[in-house]
DNA sequence: ACAGTTCTTGCGCAGTGTCCAAGAGAAGGC
DNA sequence: GCCTTCTCTTGGACACTGCGCAAGAACTGT
């Protein structure tokens, strides 16, 4: 049976024994879970081949770390650390919100293939991040949000936090690639003038760059200028949210 | 080898023999495996478990879909077929904006299991929604929001449709949920006054409600109140965008 | 010396996605 | 009448996965 505890080592018990031939703890394990899954990508994931790049039993990640849940969700734990950035002094709400937001995505960047767990929540939350929230509860206290839309605000914001790095990392069909890429430019190459005046028009402009229309995700294409303007689009929203008192 | 034309019937032979045993359909199989997700889960699903429920060999699923990727993703066409509400004359593109996102968020609520499907878009594009695309792009023409800004406009709207729903209908964690929950429970009733003031006063408030501190999702406890701010926090913002002329 | 804890190995079980060989059944050409 | 051709279905194989269990190795305190 594998280590239930949460803590690195229990300290009720008199920690009786040094740890043996420790070529392995549960920091390690995560560790190798994440560049493993920086290397060859999430749906080639799996616990067997993370214990062969440790070079050892399968059953060892077992015993360390404990179930592949439970690992996936250390897997983002260890992604999103320090992620909160500090409060300095005379900061606006807006900068700092706006900091929060880069931090996040960076983050994520770092570590583009663990996106769709951090997206769709497998686990999210293998405990919650309550600084993160105290801090967010903090920031819309000082942009003035009032008290009974206050729920409300603050998970449009998380939402908004967590939704586009999500969806400019989210992951392309892994097998036969290129036919798939050439297949998307073509159909974007033939579409009819006719039926989509506009589409057509912007064309130019969109490829590539714009959310349906490409062929990349965004660890190979980034998309910083829309990301500007969606946390501009937060910021000012939340502000309106601020100015209006209530429903 | 399956069948690897994708409209029905490929209209260049002479479309020699009517189907035989046809107990089956492409379209059949695509509902049975919504129908699949819905009831167990997306965990739990499997091209053997849809087969069984088909009463039916694993293989034909193979044989009239193709892949399990290619499954999926039919999956999401089928569920968000329809999204797209059309013109009315006179309306104003808030309102259709606000009807887009409205509709969309309703088509996941109504098959919540297939959410992380679309949010972390593990193949989103099979082949890319055109209609949706130039729909968006009139509203926001008709915003006004200038062209070296479209893109970016584009791509923040496009991101806020899908985030919210995603991270709404988030799958908790699939085994002994009950324990998790209560865990969750007790973890934010000790929560520490000194360390965590807002979080503390505001708990009543947030309980169940809120992102990170909640123990349902969007499918047990929907999240009505902050959909709406969220989608008058992206009209806002797009309002603001199509305001200031460029960078 | 002995027992106790920590860590590791090996192996089995049931289940999965994907491929391949082969068959059943109907339609058309001769 | 056959007999080929196409559509659909079956069954079985292969390699792989997560998970659990029995046993062993290495070290420590008594």
């Amino acid at each position: 049976m594998h280590r239930q505890d949460s803590g690195r080592r229990s300290p009720s018990r008199p920690a009786r024994a040094a740890p043996v031939a420790v070529g392995l703890s549960r920091e390690a394990v995560i560790d190798a879970a994440v560049a493993e899954i920086d290397r060859a990508g999430l749906a080639a994931f799996s616990l067997r081949g993370l214990a062969r790049s440790l070079g050892v039993n399968a059953s060892v990640v077992a015993w360390h770390v404990g179930n592949r849940d439970v690992v996936l969700a250390e897997v983002t734990a260890a992604v999103l650390r320090n992620v909160v950035p500090a409060r300095v002094g005379g900061q606006s709400w807006q900068d700092w919100l706006r900091d929060l937001f880069r931090r996040f995505r960076a983050a994520l960047h770092r570590h583009p293939n663990t996106a769709p767990l951090i997206g769709a929540g497998i686990v999210a939350n293998l405990r919650p991040d309550l600084p993160l929230v105290e801090a967010l509860l903090t920031a819309l206290e000082q942009a003035g949000v009032a008290d009974d839309r206050l729920v409300e605000t603050y998970n449009a914001v998380q939402a908004a936090l967590v939704g586009f790095v999500t969806q400019e990392l989210a992951s392309m069909p892994t097998e036969d690639l290129p036919k798939w890429q050439a297949g998307i430019q073509a159909s974007l190459a033939a579409v009819d003038r006719a039926e989509y005046p506009r589409l057509a028009r912007h064309m130019p402009r969109l490829l590539n760059r714009a959310f349906v229309l490409r062929w990349q995700n965004g660890a190979e294409a980034p998309m910083d200028g829309s990301f500007d303007v969606y946390v501009d689009c937060i910021i000012v929203g939340v502000s309106a949210m601020a100015g209006r008192p209530a429903s």
